[in-house]
DNA sequence: ACAACATACAACCGTTTAGTTGTATGTTGA
DNA sequence: TCAACATACAACTAAACGGTTGTATGTTGT
């Protein structure tokens, strides 16, 4: 269905439209690190860190690998690129209204 | 404040995390419409649309100028690019992890 | 001058979200 | 082997969200 695309697009900017959330991207991007550690840096409960967490993974910003009884989350670089090209769509489609409008102003007749 | 760039991050993701309100955007961006063109492409009420639309000016992602009884609204490519940035600066950390993993990898001693 | 139109906003409703605490399930041996 | 640790998840609460209807305020004159 055509739904399927929105729905990642839904969940992509969702998961993003969080400060902790886009901290923890930040933190798991820049290495591996447990769900435990990423708590520690936070002023709430390991609950919310971790629900957190499944927020990023479900949108598939991050994955998880178990590690002894650690899960080290690690960010998915290629799920940001699918945003930022989601945004170069938007940006496409800005550059044609720019097209159309220098079209008419340099038309001959 | 420190605050006040992630709240910005905060509208800017929110307001994208809508396929409606998506939607919207691509046709403010492809040229100016009024509140209530925009509102008879979609099946809710109008007051919902004029709603989606607030929500979007106030991320700053599109604008309005009054012409006669009506309010054309424009999208704002800036904000698309500045959406754009935030992910580039989070694909950048991730280019330090790689970084510094090629370093190890190389390393002489 | 006024009926119709375009917009804005308040009040309300059901659902989802972001947080809490508590409990269950694995895993380790730092 | 078992106490401590790491994680997951259920149940709950307050606040925010996305939608509705109704009303108020400008603006026009196709």
């Amino acid at each position: 269905m055509t739904g399927s695309s929105e729905d990642r697009a839904d969940a992509l900017f969702h998961a993003l439209a969080d400060r902790t959330r886009r901290d923890i991207l930040r933190r798991v991007l820049a290495g591996e690190h447990s769900v435990t550690t990423l708590a520690a840096g936070y002023d709430m409960s390991f609950a919310a860190v971790q629900k957190h967490v499944a927020v990023l993974e479900r949108a598939g910003l991050l994955t998880k690998r178990r590690h002894g009884r650690e899960q080290l989350a690690s960010g998915d670089v290629e799920a940001v690129r699918s945003v930022a090209s989601m945004l170069d769509e938007l940006e496409a489609v800005w550059r044609g209204r720019i097209a159309r409008i220098d079209l008419l102003l340099t038309e001959e007749t």
